[in-house]
DNA sequence: GCCACTGTTAGCAT
DNA sequence: CATGCTAACAGTGG
């Protein structure tokens, strides 16, 4: 489930290794992963990779003139190193081998829920998977959030998810940023008063911040680009702890189903019942 | 072997 | 339009 905190891990340990390298060839093992046309990745031949860089929770990997490589790792995609030419395992999707490298690229993704789309565009911020994305949340000001929240009705877990009103968190950091604002998730944004606004977004900023710092979540199977795991799921207060005492107050941890998803809080902490206005 | 579960998004209903 | 629910993706594990 990489997030915003680890595909921007995963962005730049992906960017030391990447960039200058020049593509020989990619070879796709599963044509489930593209989205487009297999002809489009021959263009892809010869390139060099100029930039790695994340927009949300999808990489941009630019690969000279217009050309860029853009990926989803949905749920379980990433990225490993093998020798070159040595096969991958049965999870590997594609294959990217570089001119004098030792070491071929490998993306794999076990559920194949990711995807790879070629762009060949001057402004790929404007293709349609990222188009309709809401702001970075590292890069945005508090009365930004603030406009953007005022008018929002919905529970508080599902506008932190909304792609649209926010790039890049998932349900990892959505409980995480709620439990640091002593929100409830299925408190209603409109009840917000200025200051909890400015506390939730504080939340938001201070969660990412700590979590791209300590290299992410390494939770089932992430790594990054290098193999490395994350150390932020050392830092959890909440996420996957149901039933252990709150590490602020001691009241047992809750898990609730919000929109289908998993939403862990601690009752006495984060206050305010559903439908009424958050309140501590 | 059945089925709940996982995160995300598309699609649909309200 | 905003919101929320469900299905689907594909594999894991109880």
């Amino acid at each position: 489930m990489p997030e915003l905190p680890e595909v921007e891990t995963i962005a730049a340990s992906l960017r030391r290794k990447v960039v200058g390298l020049r593509i020989a060839a990619l070879e796709l093992y599963d044509r489930r992963l593209l989205r487009g046309e297999a002809a489009e990745l021959a263009a892809f031949r010869g390139k060099k990779i100029t930039a790695v860089r994340r927009r949300g929770k999808m990489l941009l990997i630019a690969c000279g003139g217009d050309l860029h490589l853009l990926f989803h790792l949905k749920m379980t995609g990433g990225f490993h190193w093998t020798d070159r030419g040595a096969p991958g395992d049965v999870h590997a999707r594609l294959r990217v081998s570089f001119v004098g490298s030792p070491r071929d690229l490998l993306f794999r993704d076990v559920r194949r829920f990711g995807f790879l789309r070629c762009l060949d565009t001057g402004s790929p911020l404007d293709a349609a998977e990222l188009r309709r994305l809401g702001p970075e949340p590292l890069d945005m000001s508090a009365e930004e959030f603030a406009g953007r929240l005022s008018g929002r009705t919905g529970r508080l877990k599902s506008l932190l998810l909304d792609q649209t009103f926010l790039a890049g968190v998932g349900n990892i950091y959505a409980d995480e940023i709620l439990f640091r604002a002593r929100l409830h998730p299925l408190s209603k944004a409109s009840g917000l008063t200025a200051k909890r606004t400015a506390g939730l977004f504080a939340a938001v900023k201070d969660t990412l911040k700590a979590a791209v710092a300590a290299g992410g979540s390494s939770i089932r199977d992430y790594k990054d680009a290098d193999g490395m795991d994350g150390l932020f799921q050392n830092d959890h207060r909440v996420y996957g702890r149901k039933g252990e005492p709150c590490p602020r107050c001691g009241a047992k941890i809750r898990r609730l189903v919000i929109g289908g998803r998993s939403s862990f809080f601690c009752p006495r902490c984060q206050r305010g019942r559903p439908g009424a206005p958050a309140a501590n």
